[in-house]
DNA sequence: TATTGTTATACTCTATAACTATA
DNA sequence: TATAGTTATAGAGTATAACAATA
């Protein structure tokens, strides 16, 4: 029931000489991506961030702190979404053993189904999507989507041990 | 200062036989770009919603009826959207001459020049991201994206005549 | 003292339902 | 009656600040 628009960017200038279309072509696919995945997750009464918090306890058994690290969020932040979340059954708390401040995450049963489903559902709506694409351009878009991730990931990197100097 | 993270969609199970690592990537790469918007937002105090807003804005002064259309939005959550812009000064409500019941939303130099500063800075952080990507790459990028995008629109334009039948 | 996590508070964003004014 | 828009209300999601418990 996520309400979701398909309504592209504002249209960047289109500025002459350098890409032109490359930015509006990649913010539209990225909006088009990115509301799959909130229609997907709202099929299932769940927002994106829970999809999100969801398949990170689906290997794993953080604590508070280390789900912020990993979502991106304030503690305060983590401590709302993981108590929606449980009052749903769908993550439990467990008392850390090493550290009886701290709280270990754990996804439930039930928390493992609709994530496995959800994720199912965001990759057939992918693969519809893609559909009309040949098998060679699919190859060339996952390896030019997986450079420019990449990059950006050891750019970070160099930032911050350039930061760290 | 909006919070963000880069950490990628829960990893799909790598279905074998399919298109392995296409979702992934494309999941990545939307987050990337998605964060990226909200970030550039961000840095002038805006939402990637008021954004939107106001690139709707910069060349058309719709009524809140069709504001709600482009975005994607409830009445109420346009007039909420509208007035917290408002009240900053970025968007201004007009009567509508031809209908005492409509308004019509137009943005304001102050909105302006506010959301061009924040297209000019996402246009530069994704000429960043693409950096290493020779042109010839970045063309077929461009290409990619926009068949996938435009044969979505099409699918959508389909359903919809076959709903309507 | 420092860290882990919760709670209180506040604000944005969203929807539903009830309402007003105009068509 | 139907439509355009607002308001009241509710809930998710986010942050900051203050706090308790443990390290």
């Amino acid at each position: 029931m996520t309400p979701l628009s398909n309504t592209p960017l504002p249209a960047a200038p289109s500025r002459a000489g350098e890409d032109p279309g490359l930015v509006d072509a990649l913010a539209q696919l990225s909006f088009l991506v990115h509301n799959t995945l909130a229609e997907i997750a709202g099929q299932h009464d769940l927002s994106i961030i829970q999809v999100r918090l969801l398949g990170i306890l689906r290997d794993r058994k953080p604590t508070m702190n280390a789900l912020g690290r990993h979502l991106g969020l304030d503690k305060s932040s983590v401590s709302g979404l993981v108590d929606r979340a449980q009052r749903r059954g769908l993550v439990d708390r467990t008392v850390s053993a090493t550290d009886r401040r701290a709280f270990q995450v754990s996804i439930t049963d039930t928390g493992r189904q609709l994530v496995d489903q959800a994720a199912a559902g965001f990759t057939a709506r992918i693969e519809t999507l893609v559909a009309g694409l040949p098998d060679t351009d699919r190859k060339l878009l996952t390896q030019l989507a997986a450079r420019i991730v990449t990059a950006d990931a050891d750019r970070r990197g160099i930032d911050l041990r350039t930061d760290a100097v």
